[in-house]
DNA sequence: GTAGATAGTTAGGCTTCCTAATATGTTGAA
DNA sequence: TTCAACATATTAGGAAGCCTAACTATCTAC
């Protein structure tokens, strides 16, 4: 008879989980950007290339909705990865569509993927280095649900 | 006699971390960074406004270095909240270093915090709603560590 | 065929952040 | 006291990242 109560806990608060988030979400941000602006390579650059190489073939679009970013954004960051000489747009599939790019890899391009990834003891890699392993924990079991945050709606 | 181990546990693998905590950021971030452009008021703006309630007379030094930021953004960031009648500069305080602002919030910044803080309905804390409890737990324990990522180091 | 959806690009603009240089004020040591 | 070194803040100029609107080319369905 008794509504299902709104919460079986009680419902963590939502404003102050997100006031703290916010400011440590923002920050890291800035510090990401300001590291890979020394190293020259940007984080999404690498993701684009990681997600290229495990995806051969991909479209813009499939890689902008993957990475929540409009069409014309991705499509400028590929442009300039393209420039760099480190993807290029495969020839339509047999039977293809004659709109979509296949994006791949160039050798170049994995060579520059795997160079970055083994100069991964990069700032954020230090810092978390700087953790307790108990904290480390927390941040790896808090992870899963950050991302369900910025999934992607089916 | 034995060296103390590096560590006493398998020692996480910070790359794999690392790897998995940056996208998630960057994407978040972007997702802020849109969500405060259709508000009109950046996370970052409302954060000010807190500091600034929470230790009036701060100078431009001490936010920026709070908010990890260069001095010249700082500046920038304030420039617009004074443009907007957000907050004044104090005149130097007696015996003061004529150098430094005393930054405050006029009663119009306070009224506009307020505002913000009541229309937090935003975004993020929608998304946090869609979480399940124990999914909140995990988020909110791995926060603290977070924050200690972006700490300032004294 | 032709209307509408889809893939991608171009054009133009905004925000946020940075470094370098400058103006002004403080302090301490010769 | 006077001047060099330092600190605070701003201005100037520029780069990165993102967006919307508008356009081209292609595809699908009627």
């Amino acid at each position: 008879m008794e509504p299902p109560p709104p919460a079986p806990q009680p419902p963590v608060d939502l404003a102050a989980l997100a006031d703290q988030l916010r400011p440590a979400v923002l920050k890291l941000s800035r510090h990401l950007r300001r590291e890979a602006q020394k190293v020259g390579v940007s984080a999404l650059d690498a993701q684009l290339l990681g997600m290229i190489k495990l995806s051969p073939g991909a479209g813009v679009s499939d890689l902008a909705d993957l990475e929540q970013m409009s069409r014309p954004s991705m499509s400028a960051h590929l442009k300039r990865l393209e420039a760099a000489g480190w993807l290029t747009r495969q020839a339509n599939a047999p039977g293809g569509d004659k709109r979509r790019v296949g994006l791949v890899l160039t050798p170049k391009g994995a060579q520059a993927l795997l160079a970055i990834k083994r100069s991964r003891n990069d700032w954020l890699a230090a810092r978390l280095a700087a953790l307790s392993a108990s904290e480390l924990c927390a941040l790896a079991a808090g992870l899963a649900p950050l991302g369900r945050l910025v999934e992607v709606k089916s």
